[in-house]
DNA sequence: ACAGGTGAATTACATGTGTAATCGACAGGG
DNA sequence: CCCTGTCGATTACACATGTAATTCACCTGT
């Protein structure tokens, strides 16, 4: 699966929102913090469909957009990528490492020690 | 702090895992698997330099190169960064993702769970 | 004293990315 | 039927990154 880039990922967010969508509609639900006018999401579009992520079905002169990938297979090769590069590999040293900077809540902790709890049954 | 991209990781990692090293230190061990000539490495390390997440003293001609910055704090910041795009900031989504993917082995739940029973205390 | 090796600094160049502007086609309102 | 707005496609351009080669200075052995 190829990389997708940071900004390009906002604009697969909206579309794992919701799809099919329009250019404009994509633009429309892009974050506005993001600042980006429609020529550049149109731009992004274009790299994504080339990358193989989107798909696009004609509707009359325009585009609607899809996700050709699902956001969970995404999302899990990201985030075992990282895993490998900075923990090599091993889950509990990324907890390890959140506990020690204080991401854990109590209720974080709680919820996660209830998962662990349900997957050994 | 400086963004580190992924080739340069790769040289910051062997120098947290020793320093200081010269460049031509730092080049013999880094993983053949990137086979990266001396040049290449001393680019890297002069990008390095430039985004002060290294620093170097002079020793005769030579640069001896060391971390300017904690592995432990770099990898915080990408772990929190990866956790706030994917995940929306909550960890327990990221576990739950882990879980779903088969990415925890009987041995890694019970690491994490230990780890978690003693943040509790 | 000079040649060759070695160091850092400078330059190179393709590709990816962020961020658009512009172009050419077409559809719909007057 | 023509103007104007809207589409996607093409082009633009700066900065980051991967991957070096080249340059210039200096040290060391003959």
């Amino acid at each position: 699966m190829e990389r997708i880039a940071e900004g390009e990922y906002a604009v697969m967010e909206v579309l794992w929102d919701e799809a099919p969508l329009t250019a404009a509609d994509v633009a429309a639900r892009v974050p506005e913090n993001k600042g980006w006018s429609l020529a550049t999401v149109k731009t992004m579009l274009s790299r994504l469909l080339a990358k193989g992520v989107l798909s696009h079905e004609e509707d009359g002169r325009r585009y609607l957009y899809r996700p050709a990938i699902r956001r969970e297979d995404y999302v899990a090769e990201e985030s075992g990528r990282l895993i490998d590069r900075m923990f090599g590999g091993r889950v509990p040293a990324l907890v390890a490492q959140l506990a020690a900077r204080d991401k854990l809540t109590p209720a974080d902790i709680a919820e996660i020690e209830k998962l662990l709890k349900e997957l050994k049954s």
